[in-house]
DNA sequence: CTGTTAGCGCATTCAG
DNA sequence: CTGAATGCGCTAACAG
């Protein structure tokens, strides 16, 4: 079942076929129609392989992630997905733990090389050849977290969820608070937790507050990051009244270290995290919460216009852009809104203050 | 960077630059070793859609699921990409979330034709015509969860889950129990939550008990189902002590359900999961636990043997089968086992028994 | 053990 | 608007 096949069905040439499948100009309605007739009625489908040789393109996007488990990067890959599978692109997923990876990656290893025309970095900080190597590959990018400049960036406000988390704990009535964060061998670390602690400790210091070295505890992005650091915090002689958790899954082990120590969650300790993970109603998790799966899909979207613009203008049918002139929105900034629940109340009257 | 100046360096012919490069047999080690050094220094790398373009295979394996999300369709499909990528191998995942999807990709939709050498097909029942249309169109079958035969399968005993639940809740003390499950619309229907109950029953009937239809509540495997399904045993006028969920998932939602009612598991009400996700630590659930990645990993193997037995004997390199002719492994049985936790425990001493 | 010769199925010039 | 010819980069028989 080869496009030849179709063209013979069709009583035309196979370029004839090959243009009136891909939506391309210059064909007749009539024409087009016959070619799709005889294309259904063989269910002919076109070899990916043999068009990808033929094309020079790869059809694939493909999303680089510091690591492939975990709720915000799991998220951020399905929402790539769809709209990769919208636009009939082939999807990969590639995750690189460590530093070491990602340059041999980006060095131009066998998962890139000849199998992508584009990729959504996630989190992921490069250097400006690796960017420049990518380009002069031919290969667009987008990213999601860490911003790279020149090429279409997606996140949130991160210094607004710091500021969101500790309003809401001061409203509360809490003076001592402490956070849990990412640390620096952290693959997530860079801008995002920065930003984050940034913003909490400019909005603690609005409110006269300050936010004590000892009351900050470092772990990587984990169930298991967050128990131990907040373990750390709680067997401090003088520990906080409520904490900022950099994201739910930490704030999930945080929370199995409060029950370590007999302590509830809302009235002994307050404990609000970051995301609204799907789970955190479970356990009636206070958060700040963020649509992640929109950022990849945002991220994916912004790569394909740029794929498209660079293959001379983009004849991709069917991307009804109203006006290709249109300048790319090469930012999206995501809405965050504070997730009421009940691990954070107001300071036990007992508790030290400040 | 083609074959062709690999060729070049080396002094030899692409064909042998070819065989070479992949392993194969009748190339001296000299010439071997030259043209290593060649690809290395040009730092070439095939284009994947010409070797597959000309060796007539896609290099890809497909995991089929009834759905992208949820802890264990992703664990299956984590467990075995790791092995795809460990074979260097392209790796898709496609979500049938209706029987009609299902149809239709097996049907020979544009995701499969032409697109990959075999498929993974997690808890999804087709039919012996569809299992040969497969066959017919050279794409290898392994299975997860419900079985095929004649195809490599990975599963657990789902019967001794089932009483290991039982046991477990009986041994407690419980009199009175009660179950959550899968419902006939649901996907992950079939013989998986048929086989846990069936388990569940004959060992409740070995101890003299029998599960009471009232006691049964059906909903689909995820959170909500879990919770709708809780709510209504909750409701119930002469609830059950505890409860017996097929899913760790689904028990979550249970435990929803609980907090609205101001129960507390463990005491009030015992209830048990199935899986051992990673959040049951969290909220400290009993469950019945699996390692479900690893069933992936074993179906994907399975797979690959499959597809390297088909394609001609396999010329796959690396593929340190010991004795070729050894039959292979065609089942696995995945270990399943009880984790004890707080949220069951002996039935309250007030509590109605029956 | 190695080189030569044909395509794999499609997208593209370039002429009509 | 359409068709004929060329080649994408590689693998797979065949001969040597």
């Amino acid at each position: 079942m080869t496009i030849e096949d179709v063209a013979v069905h069709a009583g035309v040439s196979v370029a004839t076929v090959s243009r009136a499948l891909r939506g391309l100009p210059n064909v007749a309605d009539s024409t087009r129609r016959r070619v799709h007739d005889a294309a259904e009625r063989l269910t002919y489908r076109p070899d990916p392989a043999a068009a990808r040789l033929a094309a020079g393109t790869t059809g694939t996007v493909s999303v680089v992630v510091p690591a492939l488990d975990g709720w915000y990067f799991s998220n951020v890959v399905a929402g790539a997905e769809a709209v990769a599978a919208d636009e009939g692109l082939e999807f990969q997923v590639i995750g690189v733990a460590s530093p070491a990876d990602r340059d041999r990656l980006l060095a131009g290893a066998r998962r890139l090389e000849r199998r992508t025309d584009g990729v959504v970095l996630v989190d992921l900080a490069i250097g400006a050849e690796q960017v420049a190597s990518l380009v002069a590959r031919g290969i667009a990018i987008a990213t999601v977290g860490t911003r790279i400049d020149g090429h279409p960036w997606v996140g949130i406000d991160d210094r607004l969820v710091g500021r969101l988390a500790a309003d809401h704990l001061v409203g509360l009535g809490h003076r001592h608070v402490g956070m849990i964060g990412g640390s620096s061998p952290d693959p997530m670390s860079g801008e995002v937790p920065r930003a984050r602690r940034a913003g909490f400790e400019s909005a603690l210091a609005e409110h006269g507050l300050a936010l004590d070295a000892a009351d900050v505890a470092d772990g990587v992005f984990t169930m298991e990051g967050g128990r131990e650091a907040m373990e750390r915090l709680l067997t401090s002689s003088d520990r906080p009244t409520a904490i900022f958790s950099m994201s739910d899954e930490m704030a999930f082990g945080a929370l199995m270290a409060c029950r370590d120590h007999g302590l509830e969650p809302g009235s002994d300790v307050s404990l609000i995290g970051v995301d609204d993970h799907e789970f955190s109603q479970v356990v009636d998790l206070t958060t700040v919460g963020q649509d992640v799966a929109e950022h990849g899909a945002r991220a994916a979207r912004a790569l394909i216009d740029a794929m498209s613009r660079t293959t001379s203008g983009g004849d991709r049918a069917r991307s009804a852009s109203p006006a290709p002139d249109e300048a790319p929105e090469e930012r999206f900034v995501g809405d965050v809104g504070l997730v009421l629940r009940s691990t954070t109340g107001p300071p036990r009257p007992g508790s030290a203050d400040r």
